[in-house]
DNA sequence: ATAACTGCAAAACATTTGCATACAG
DNA sequence: CTGTATGCAAATGTTTTGCAGTTAT
């Protein structure tokens, strides 16, 4: 995801305060400074690695109080959760970002996003079919990259 | 998935059989229950109700075994996992399987399978504008069904 | 014969939970 | 003050691994 600047993670940053104050829930530092390293970060996440971020930091945060924090950006639509294949989950800021959707080398595990409007009318056609309301999607591709620049591209490919 | 004929779970069967052999692998009979299992069964299962089922039906295999052998599977593209989500791995068997995507409900989890062609346009612009060799990709939409037959339908949707 | 497979139980891994303590409102 | 949030460590649930014994080829 693109770089934010101050203002905008400034406005992100009263959303949530909102959010959390619409809810009864507390204004905390541990929430603060976990809405800070996400905010920092530019790509995608894992949990422990932003525990190992805000840890090697100073900002001495527990692993529960992450998971937990992660739960509520993404219940107020600041972050949004990927599974890409593996069991552990992948984290990524959302705030005003343009929906897309990602492409993932096998072999060195690279994300890509792309972004086709397609998607979007093949949601609506779903969503009439069935009869439903769908609130999200995820569309994930698997490959491997034919350029030289994969570090770890296998030989077979 | 649909209901296979006899005929054509023999001719997965040799499938199986072929890619053993072809990688010295062996034929055990755990490997065959499982595979018995897998393909009597006509929708998505994760690896515990599958050994679970194996159990009930007096086929004694080890959780480890079923694993190993599912993973013998998803390699020779006879069964596919996909990850819903949560942490827990879904199967289902692939043999001559029209590629199709899924659509679930968030209220009752209920699993729908669809098809769209302009998904296999976009997979195909993807790779030219990345570069890449596209081997799969897995598109799950969420929501709601806005029908009355929804079982655990929630109010506020 | 011998290398691969199996079952078991233990380990690994990400995530959740219970509870005593700390602190925001 | 009061109840919510926190940190810790223990529990959970799924999947993987190590190893001794078994079996297909």
């Amino acid at each position: 995801m693109a770089q934010l600047s101050k203002d905008q993670i400034e406005t992100v940053r009263s959303r949530f305060n909102d959010y959390l104050r619409s809810q009864n829930l507390r204004q905390t530092v541990e929430r603060a400074l976990i809405f800070d390293e996400v905010y920092e970060t530019d790509d995608h996440f894992d949990a422990d690695e932003l525990y190992g971020r805000l840890k090697s930091n100073n900002a001495a945060v527990s692993r529960a109080t992450v998971y937990n924090t992660l739960e509520l950006l993404v219940d107020c639509n600041l972050v949004v959760r990927h599974q890409f294949g593996n069991k552990q989950a992948k984290f990524e800021k959302s705030y005003r970002y343009w929906q897309h959707d990602h492409l993932i080398c096998l072999d060195c595990n690279k994300l890509n996003e792309f972004c086709d409007p397609r998607i979007q009318t093949i949601r609506d056609m779903v969503a009439e079919i069935f009869d439903f309301e769908i609130s999200h999607h995820s569309l994930n591709m698997y490959g491997h990259c034919k350029k030289d620049n994969c570090p770890d591209r296998l030989v077979s490919h």
